[in-house]
DNA sequence: TTGTAAATTGAAATCCAATTTCAATAAGAG
DNA sequence: CTCTTATTGAAATTGGATTTCAATTTACAA
């Protein structure tokens, strides 16, 4: 948490920027949160305790976590661009229920590795890829029958 | 060529729903269409010979396509959904180009038979994905040094 | 501390593709 | 041919992303 905090503020000090309180309060409310959130998500979810901090502001300071590397962005095709911390696993794609929105992070090197076998057969250089797959959860699945 | 538009026109008839010139025109220039056009792809192809045609009628159009099962549309992160034809292969994804947007397609049943593990692991039951990998063509390799 | 230049903020405006509205027009069943 | 219903195109609307701008705050220097 305190190491996420650390290197955002070394970040903005390179770049001449500068701490202030939304930003502290959008990193905090980011890093405890466990989902994928939107920009409208963690919006909302300031707008009990801090009122006063704009729309506009989580907006630029998610892109901003992003340009320094402590999130990164997601698009999961819901029309809504969210983002997850960068933290814990290096790289991981996303297993999505289609009911209820649960997200499953997984990580298969063998996936990873057909992709590169696939990207050389074609002669590309492969540079980044995306991979969702849509399903039902355990939970819905009950609850749907 | 014609069992698409057959096919279309069943589809409509069923549904209680008109063959237009308009449709007709739509339909062999999506046909005629080598790559995976956007709705406004189609549009501005289409202006040349049709200038009478609107964009919301190609929006419809593409969006009829794809609910009569002749064409499918696919969301590649750029902002514009795009359609492509289902005649062909069944399944498949996408290798696609960052600098020039040319598009591979791919299909390998040792990713699909993972991602079928994948959910399993986690108890889900698989609906559907999605899977692009971004890398550079050869010719932009070329091009780019 | 205090002054000041430069960055930040929030509200509102703008952008852009997607989507809808609506009055005029065309398809096609009887 | 007639009449009902779908279609069309232009324009308006929607919704998230992004920018604008005047007021405010930060960071650094004196």
């Amino acid at each position: 948490m305190q190491e996420k905090k650390r290197i955002f503020r070394d970040c903005l000090s390179e770049r001449g920027l500068k701490w202030t309180s939304q930003r502290e309060v959008i990193l905090d409310a980011f890093l405890r949160c466990d989902s994928h959130p939107s920009t409208e998500d963690l919006y909302l979810k300031l707008r009990k305790k801090h009122p006063n901090i704009g729309y506009a502001t989580v907006y630029r300071t998610l892109k901003l976590f992003s340009e320094c590397g402590i999130a990164a962005s997601r698009d999961f095709g819901d029309g809504q661009t969210r983002y997850e911390s960068t933290s814990e696993a290096e790289h991981h794609d996303h297993l999505i229920c289609k009911d209820c929105g649960a997200i499953v992070e997984f990580e298969d090197p063998r996936i990873e590795a057909l992709q590169e076998e696939i990207a050389r057969q074609h002669g590309y250089v492969l540079l980044t890829h995306r991979h969702e797959i849509f399903g039902r959860c355990p939970a819905c699945q009950k609850k749907l029958g």
